[in-house]
DNA sequence: CACTCATGTGTACACTGTCAACATGGAGGG
DNA sequence: CCCTCCATGTTGACAGTGTACACATGAGTG
């Protein structure tokens, strides 16, 4: 879950910067804005800070971003984009198994996400008030979307139990790491009610 | 929903008072808060405005909160309160209807709450980070759990059963909710939606 | 080479939370 | 009755925030 990309290549993260242009100071900024978000949670990540963290004024910010806001979701994109690399890691591993283990599997990696990393979940978390501006690459809903519909009886989908399938595998691994994450601190707890919620869950979908 | 305390008795939100004490100053602070969140959003709720709102200046605040996130804090169980109210007064018109109909009350007066009331749910929606000083009142969790104990066979009360029949019920009104105000504008798909995840969750808390 | 314009800087404004020093006046003891 | 105490209010300040404007820079193109 930690790829410590700190050290090697990377042109960014260092606010010594010669150059008078960045050269590529969106993604730089995104960088910084992920780090610090892992560092010091949701209240660390301002436009004033991460600047400072590339080096370059806040101001160059909004060259980038038409404000301070889209360089937030912008953040929790790249937040959403690590969970779903996850998700089809796991998912890689898990090949030919019935599609009711393999969408516990990603809500399993939800979860885990939720609780290993819960600054960068609480980005992904945030009610998405600005739509992100690159909704490209993996995306979590699809997926779910895909291993639902081999629930569907072949030749027949049903789009009202497709739908209803969807919101229940997410909306139940959303809410479990949700109420996780906030009231229930010991991990051995946490573990056993989440093998009993994904438990139900896996019923529920079946129904 | 909406009960308009607005015009009657009522000391509050009267920015022109006349002594130099409030009298009940926590309170007024409270109610502000409130219509803050519902006026405008989770934005509009500031120490600044709450004070300005109650006719008093920012630092009396702090004679009532330790800070403002306590006093947001405060805003939040506020909004809890209500919400459990609601709950309370549609299972008073439930008795004696079995104990999974009465969950699904539960169920359905959460989702409708947080999609009547966007701004204030997402107060109660946020990570509590400072504790609220009174947890005294009426209590989602307490109730989920009565109901849940319900479903228990006479005599036997399995703990991790009961656990993680409330998370299932708790997430995915929760996850449903967040998941319909952010992303299902259309009230009609809303409702098929609700009633469809619904029935599937209900399968889940029998099984 | 000269020009343009995307990208950077500096400065300023309104707003935020929070604190320290001071003001007020209601409540209770003499 | 008056006087004093202290809970509760005010003012002013400081650091930090997002954002806009005018200006500077220099890479790439004619």
């Amino acid at each position: 879950m930690e790829g410590d990309r700190t050290a090697a290549g990377s042109t960014r993260s260092r606010p010594e910067r010669t150059a008078y242009h960045h050269g590529a100071l969106r993604d730089a900024l995104v960088d910084a804005g992920e780090a610090l978000a892992r560092a010091e949670g949701l209240d660390g990540v301002t436009v004033r800070r991460i600047a400072a963290a590339c080096g370059v004024s806040a101001a160059a910010v909004y060259r980038h971003f038409p404000s301070g806001d889209h360089l937030i979701a912008a953040v929790a994109q790249r937040a959403r984009e690590i969970m779903a690399r996850d998700m089809f890691a796991r998912l890689s591993s898990a090949t030919g198994r019935p599609p009711i283990d393999r969408l516990r599997e990603v809500g399993e990696s939800y979860i885990a996400f939720a609780l290993a990393e819960p600054q960068l979940f609480s980005l992904v978390s945030m009610p998405m008030t600005t739509p992100p501006d690159r909704v490209d690459d993996p995306n979590a809903a699809d997926l779910v979307r895909d291993i639902v519909l081999e629930l569907e009886p072949p030749g027949e989908v049903d789009e009202g139990r497709v739908a209803s399938r969807m919101m229940l595998a997410q909306a139940s691994a959303h809410g479990l790491a949700v109420i996780l994450r906030d009231f229930v601190p010991d991990p051995l707890a946490r573990e056993q009610l989440i093998a009993g919620v994904l438990d139900r869950v896996g019923v529920g979908l079946e129904a």
